[in-house]
DNA sequence: AAAACAATACGTAGAAGTACGTATGTGCAT
DNA sequence: ATGCACATACGTACTTCTACGTATTGTTTT
């Protein structure tokens, strides 16, 4: 019994690694590879894979957007997202769009295996790096989910967020917004949490690399 | 005649896509390979590979500074970068420091062979996505480069500043390090020092904004 | 040999930030 | 009217970081 496997990610090196360590496994085989993400859902649609292993941050389409589009399929594909991303807001946005597994990219590769196993069997796979709490929080907030971190952030915080990266304190922002530091820390301390990290250089890095884009 | 490569990328698909398409050359081999940047010029003096291929975005300590200490070892062996990253900051970053190769990740696998190849012969190899532009302006703007305030900092300096712009606190760069937090005290002292800055938050900035460290 | 540099480490002091909890007021949607 | 999101603010506790100063040892340069 083949599963057959849809694999896209837009490095071909990642791809030649996938693709080795699955099919180090007799049953399973990849039918496709792409890294172009408008054309994941017509590949999907031709192919009619049992799996697909998809990255999220793809040229055209992003891996979010993806997911919802083949969930909308109905042809009981199931989706596995691998990822160097591991923050809370996009395993939320991956499992809120329908994806079944999220697998860190620095995971040792055998979690991938385990990860399409389990997705047969009809049970989640979270890479371990990934923290328990992350899926507790996911089903007790599902309601308020949003497909973007940004999107998430309220006006101020994204005045704070901007503020903290220009390298001024929490008294200077207070200062010059106005109002009481007391409320840039818990602006701050909302940021910390709304975007899944733990510090002052990870909000910074944040803010630089994604501009505000997240991986969609 | 057989090439000994040293493969650092701290994703491990990728290190077995690349290890992959170099063994399909038969002189082509892969002597180790590690993830972890701190380890990687310890590896080097054991093995003395021909070629190390690298990834710029390492935990521990970053592709531009493991690049510079490799070639201080004066043991002949060639870096080729394989990163995501193709812009001009960190492409250049990568050639100053050193390296005689720079490989988009987003390249055909065959680039790499080339890049190896280029790399025996002792001719530089930039993958062709990477603008002929950044090589002109390498050139042009060398001299600029050399008064760069990163020069001045010493080794640990600069690995405490990867530390930092990854988000650990003193106490995890210490016990990483093996040294007293007061000691990363003093290290940070000087950066913030050295770089006119006053903050975590500009620390990082100029990391990243300098293309020194490529971004996680 | 002496000086400079790099790495290591501590004392003292205070600023700055993170974490957990509490609370109120306003505006908007139901 | 009620509930929720947002903005504002505080109490308590602690961690983390910055600033100024001291010191020793080893290595390299002059």
């Amino acid at each position: 019994m083949s599963v057959r496997i849809l694999l896209v990610d837009d490095h071909p090196l990642v791809r030649e690694g996938v693709r080795r360590i699955l099919e180090r496994q007799p049953e399973f085989r990849v039918v496709e590879e792409i890294g172009e993400g408008l054309q994941v859902v017509p590949l999907v649609q031709q192919f009619k894979p049992d799996v697909v292993i998809l990255d999220l941050s793809l040229p055209g389409l992003g891996g979010i957007e993806i997911t919802r589009q083949i969930k909308g399929l109905a042809l009981g594909t199931r989706v596995i997202i691998l990822s160097r991303y591991t923050n809370e807001s996009y395993v939320a946005a991956a499992l809120d769009a329908g994806a079944v597994g999220y697998v860190n990219k620095q995971s040792v590769p055998q979690e991938l295996i385990q990860a399409v196993s389990a997705a047969l069997s009809g049970v989640r796979y979270l890479s371990p790096s990934i923290s328990r709490e992350v899926l507790n929080d996911y089903q007790e907030s599902a309601h308020r989910r949003s497909s973007s971190p940004y999107k998430i952030l309220t006006p101020r915080e994204r005045q704070v967020l901007h503020m903290v990266t220009e390298g001024l304190t929490n008294q200077q922002i207070a200062t010059s917004l106005g109002i009481s530091v007391r409320t840039i820390e818990v602006h701050r301390s909302n940021l910390l949490h709304k975007l899944g990290v733990q510090s002052t250089a990870e909000l910074v890095r944040y803010s630089i690399e994604r501009g505000i884009l997240a991986p969609e």
